[in-house]
Parts: structure tokens; C-alpha cells; sequence
DNA sequence: GTTAGCACTCGCAACCGGAGAGTGCTAACA
DNA sequence: TGTTAGCACTCTCCGGTTGCGAGTGCTAAC
């Protein structure tokens, strides 16, 4: 016994039916509500008949039948290669921007907000992760008589500043000096190289020691600091609207994997850098995520660096909406990424 | 009838008891438990009393008694009159900062994990929250060819950058100058004062005018965006263990409460800059919260601004504890934030 | 191959009854 | 007059029972 067109579309309506309502789907319900031109009993044969093929599971044998997440992952597939996307799918996400220039952490925020509300489900936007930054302007500013403002500037666009304490001696047009020639010295090093070559610059900057002390010790932190991605969750309580989560341990659970989120950060980039991916059940890797799937997609910055969108919903996702969406959102936000301001536009 | 010292020795066991356990308390458990030398069938009738006092509550009849908002308002406004604070409290909250520097908002949002997982209460931080800032130091630096990033240091600390075009011909040297024409003159001023001034600097220094009219438009926005802080949250599904959240109903209107993060500050600020508060019950004049309290306090800055450290529990909250955490936490803080580097330290 | 019919299986909600906790009241006691 | 023992009463909670409805699997007929 194999799956012919028949099987394949009564397993299709089992699907749609049970993400729609979230209760197991009888027989007759499906040769009823989706005309099929097949009696119940017929359709009760085939259900019997995909069961066996592990597509169809049984809670209990006088309740109807739900999906299995291989069956959920052959829906799915076969959405994608039909390529039936933008169907039963999302306004405009552009809308959602509104005429307001954005940091970019603003833009992760607002995304995931956005993200969520559309879908109704949990989301998470992970800002881009490329390589080690780069070098590109050191600059410093007096802030106070005793203490300066450090600005990196890297090739990413990315901003390390911090407030180092510098000796009231030292003014402005004497930073703005040492830190010409800092940026000569180490325009295109990491963060990393710039820790190697500053102990002989000291050496060889006589003077000003202190100053150039404290950035060192700014470049050994930041090293450490600048490797954590931002990341963005909106909507973690549209999850306890579902049915699946109204067992408060379960939800418990759900809830304080979204708190830690640089285990979260880890399960959303799970897939590696995949353009697009669907992970269903188990399919997660997560024990506790066995009854939710994971969609992802990616955006690129003008740089090439690649951030992660991804929405946590049951395994009764509605796929098709959820992926139409997260592509419109990850073309939106690479286009607004890739703009001539680098991390901030003004539509 | 009026309260004597007996019934708030019995009002104060069944307070504690109800904290302590969740249920509603009878007479015979206060008889037994705290020795109180006295028959259940007395203590039946001074928490008839108590009742009729509105101190206690009767979920039904057959159930003990719970304490109102009131009695709660009285323990808590006794215990701190006694000065009863450090008593079943916390261990140094200081070593949960460990030998790392951090930025305000890294702080900030440690904070919030630190309060939440001493307490297994939520907890929420506020950033400070001043005047508008006034301007320090602005410096431009150059970041590619056709755009430079504009630094802003203010007499917070706080740091406003962005990244604004310029057109290709101006160089850093350039920039480094009109920086320093700007600071000069704009010193003192706030971001609102700033954009009325600046029209006419344009007109007085001619040259220049593509960099001056994009600054121009960045203290536009900038006026805005300043206002609102930085809002750290922590252990929201902490409140997902009392029994009291056991509905998922419930459950989730808090949590998509505390997604709103403007109006969470509103709520955790809402009892002015006090530099101390305990609301209870309906005291938090947020419906949603009818069955929490929250106990603020709030730390300083060098500069005197005021931010707010905050406890969401239930109303059966143990407030003796709660309260000495958040007291050493707000000192803990404001000792970080009034050291020499405003906004980083290393212990 | 399809369908009607039927017996069978469960889960679920409603119902019932007893146990236990706790109260309020009364009457006795110090 | 305050305290206590005793008792009837009220509720909730829990376990067991029952009936209903949904849904299945099987068989026999079309």
C-alpha cells in the first residue's frame, strides 16, 4: 500500500481542518465539511490506511485522527514546491514601518512586534552575525574633565563605544590626535589584532600612556562583548492562546526558554544559515519545543552579514501564512538594511 | 469593636501562613501552628471580627480566611515602620554582579535577572529617567565615504549617535572642525533648544550646509526618540509558578501586560520618583494586576536622575524579603552609577 | 471499490454521595 | 466577661457511576 492523489488529498483536508480548529478530525467531518464526493466510511478506510504510513496519529480510539509531524513536513514540502505562497497571506508588511527613521535595534524590536502580531504567534528577530567587525575610525570625545567617549567604528556599521577614564591633562584637540593616528595604525584590524598590536604602540606613542592603557582595556571587553547578537521577542504570550498550551507547566517551560535567550538565539539559528527553513516537532532538536515548529527565515545587510527572523508556533501552524509573511518581512528588512545609510533609512 | 494587640498578633500569623502556603487559613491551623495559647473557637471569633473589620476575606463558607488588600497594606506599612527589613533577607545581592564592566544597559538588564531569580518574583528596571539632557560635546566621524556617524554626549552620560550622510568632499578634518563649532556653540543646550538654533548657524556658517541641515534633521529626531528608557524585564514566568496564575486566561493577560514595555514603565513609575513604594492589590490601579502587588524603589545617578528598580508578585508576597532585596539592589546600583566612570565600573 | 449499517470503544460532562475542613452559635465554665 | 467545648451546618473536593456523543472498525450488500 502506497499513497496515491486520493490519500494525499484527504490527508491534506485532515490537515487544514485540524490547524484550523486544534481538535482531532473525524471522518465524517472531512467527507462533510470538504466535499470529497466519498462517504464517511471510505474515508475511514484511507484513514486507516494513512495511519499505518505514520501520517496520522490517534489520541484515543474513539477520537478522531491528528496530523504527525510527518505529515505536517510532507504538507509542508509540498506548499513549498508547489510554490503556493502568498496565498491565503499577508497584507502589506511594509504598512508596518511607519514613516520613522530607525536604529537598528529599533527595527529588530519593532520587527519582532510586528512579526508576532501578524502571525499571532511567538516571534524572534536576531540581528545580523557576520564576521569579527573591523576596524574603520577610532574617535574619542571629552565628555568630562576626567573621563572621554570611545567610538569604534566597524566595517559593519556596528558602534562599540564606552567611557574610558582619561587624566584631566589631556584635551580635546590632544584625543582627537591620538586618535588619528589610532585609526591609522589600526584601520581593517579586529578587535582581536588591535589587543596584539597595541602594547607596542604604547611602546611607541611615548606619552599619553594612560590613555592609550584604558583603550586597551576597552578592546580586551569588547572582544568578548561584541560576539552576542541582538535579539528580539514579541508576542510570547500569544502562545497561551492555543489549546496546546493551557497546561500552565507547559507554558511555564515555553516561557523561560524564551528568557534565556541566548539558548533561544541558538535554537533559532539552529538550521545554520539557511535561507529558509521549516523545523517540525521533534524536527527542533528542543525537548521542549516537541509540540512546536520552528520557520525561519534570513535577511542580509549591504555587507553580507546574515540575521536570522523565525516564529515559534504549535505544530498546527498555518504554515503557508506564517512563511508568506516571514518572506515578505526578511525582503523588507534586507532592502531596508541594504539602503545607503546602513542601518537606519528614511522611507 | 477596634483592633487590639491580640487580633494583629493573630492577623499577623494568618498573613504569614497565607503567604506561606496559598490557602486560605482556619482557625485551628493559627491555634496549632503558632502557639498561640489560645482555643481555635477564640481565634473563630477575633477572625469574625477581623472580617467584619474588612482585614479578612472568606473565599466561602466553609474555607478559612484570606487576608485583604488592607491587611496586607497593614503589615507591610508595620514591618517597615518596626524597620523590620534585613531579616529573613537576602545575601549580598553584590556578588551577582561579577568582575565584568558593563554598559548602562547591560546593567540594566542583569539587574532585572538578578532581582527576578533572588525574588522567583518578575521584576522590571527602569532606566534612569531625568530631565532632557543638555548637550556636552558633538562630534562627527567620518565612517565611509559618504557618511559619518554624529556622536552626542549629554550632561546624563547619555549618548545619542547616528549615522548621517554627508557628501563625499568633506573630510574628516573638516568634520573635526564644524564639530567643534557646534559644541561651542550648542553647548549647554537641550536637543529642543538645539533645533532653534540651528537655522540660524546655518545661515552664519556658510559652507557646509548638506552636514549641518542632516544634523539638523537628526536633533529633530533625536528630541523624540530620547524620551523613552530602556525597560528591562525579568522572570516573567516565574509568576506562572503561584497558583494564583494556575489560569491560563489570567496567565496571559499579565504577560502581554508586561510586553507593552510603555505602559509596564508607567505602571512601575507610577507612584512617582518615591524612593520607595509598596502598592497592593488595587493600589496598582491597573485592573489587570487586581491580584498583584508591586514594590518599588529606585537608585540614582551621579547627575541625580532617578531610576526605578520594581517586584511583581502576588498579593501574597513576601515583602519582607522582596523589600530588603530591592533595597540593597537600588543601592547596589546607584553605588555602580555614581562611580568615576558614569555608566561602567570594574569592581 | 464504495457504502450503509451496526456494534463497540472511549472520553467527557453531569451527577451523586461521602469525607473533611471550617465556620457560627450556644451553653457551660473560670 | 472572656474563653472554651460541643455541635449542627455549609461548602468544597474527590472518587465513582452513568449516559451521551463522537468516532471507529467490521461486515455485508450494492
Amino acid at each position: 500500500m502506497d499513497m496515491d492523489a486520493r490519500k494525499l488529498r484527504i490527508l491534506r483536508a485532515i490537515i487544514d481542518d485540524y490547524i484550523l480548529t486544534g481538535v482531532p478530525v473525524g471522518s465524517r467531518t472531512i467527507s462533510k465539511k470538504y466535499e470529497m464526493g466519498l462517504s464517511s466510511a471510505t474515508i475511514r478506510n484511507e484513514m486507516s490506511d494513512l495511519e499505518e504510513l505514520g501520517f496520522l496519529d490517534q489520541p484515543h480510539v474513539s477520537a478522531g485522527r491528528i496530523p504527525s509531524a510527518k505529515a505536517y513536513r510532507l504538507y509542508v514540502d509540498s506548499m513549498l514546491q508547489a510554490g503556493i505562497i502568498p496565498d491565503d497571506s499577508a497584507e502589506s508588511v511594509l504598512s508596518h514601518f511607519s514613516g520613522r527613521v530607525h536604529q537598528m535595534e529599533e527595527v529588530i524590536d519593532h520587527a519582532a512586534k510586528v512579526l508576532s502580531s501578524l502571525t499571532q504567534y511567538t516571534a524572534v528577530v536576531l540581528s545580523p552575525k557576520g564576521n569579527e567587525p573591523r576596524i574603520q575610525t577610532i574617535q574619542m570625545v571629552p565628555v568630562s574633565a576626567e573621563s572621554a567617549l570611545v567610538v569604534i567604528v566597524t566595517d559593519q556599521g556596528l558602534i562599540r563605544d564606552s567611557i574610558i577614564r582619561v587624566s584631566s591633562e589631556v584635551d580635546g584637540d590632544t584625543l582627537y590626535a591620538i586618535s588619528r593616528t589610532l585609526t591609522n595604525e589600526l584601520r581593517g584590524s579586529t578587535l582581536t589584532d588591535a589587543c596584539g598590536i597595541m602594547p607596542q604602540l604604547i611602546r611607541r606613542m611615548d606619552g599619553n600612556d594612560e590613555v592609550l592603557r584604558s583603550l586597551y582595556g576597552f578592546f580586551n571587553e569588547g572582544k568578548t562583548v561584541t560576539r552576542s547578537p541582538h535579539v528580539a521577542i514579541g508576542g510570547t504570550s500569544n502562545m497561551l492562546s492555543y489549546p496546546e498550551y493551557s497546561d500552565v507547566d507547559k507554558a511555564r517551560n515555553f516561557l523561560s526558554l524564551m528568557e534565556t535567550r541566548d539558548k533561544l538565539a541558538d535554537i533559532i539559528r539552529g538550521s545554520g544559515e539557511m535561507a529558509f527553513t521549516v523545523r517540525i516537532g521533534p524536527e527542533t532538536g528542543v525537548p521542549e519545543m516537541a509540540d512546536c515548529s520552528i520557520v525561519t527565515a534570513s535577511y542580509s545587510t549591504r555587507s553580507g552579514q546574515q540575521g536570522t527572523i523565525g516564529v515559534i508556533g504549535p505544530t498546527r501552524m498555518r504554515y503557508s501564512r506564517v512563511i508568506s509573511i516571514l518572506n515578505m518581512m526578511g525582503h523588507e528588512l534586507t532592502d531596508m538594511f541594504s539602503g545607503e545609510d546602513e542601518g537606519k533609512r528614511t522611507p
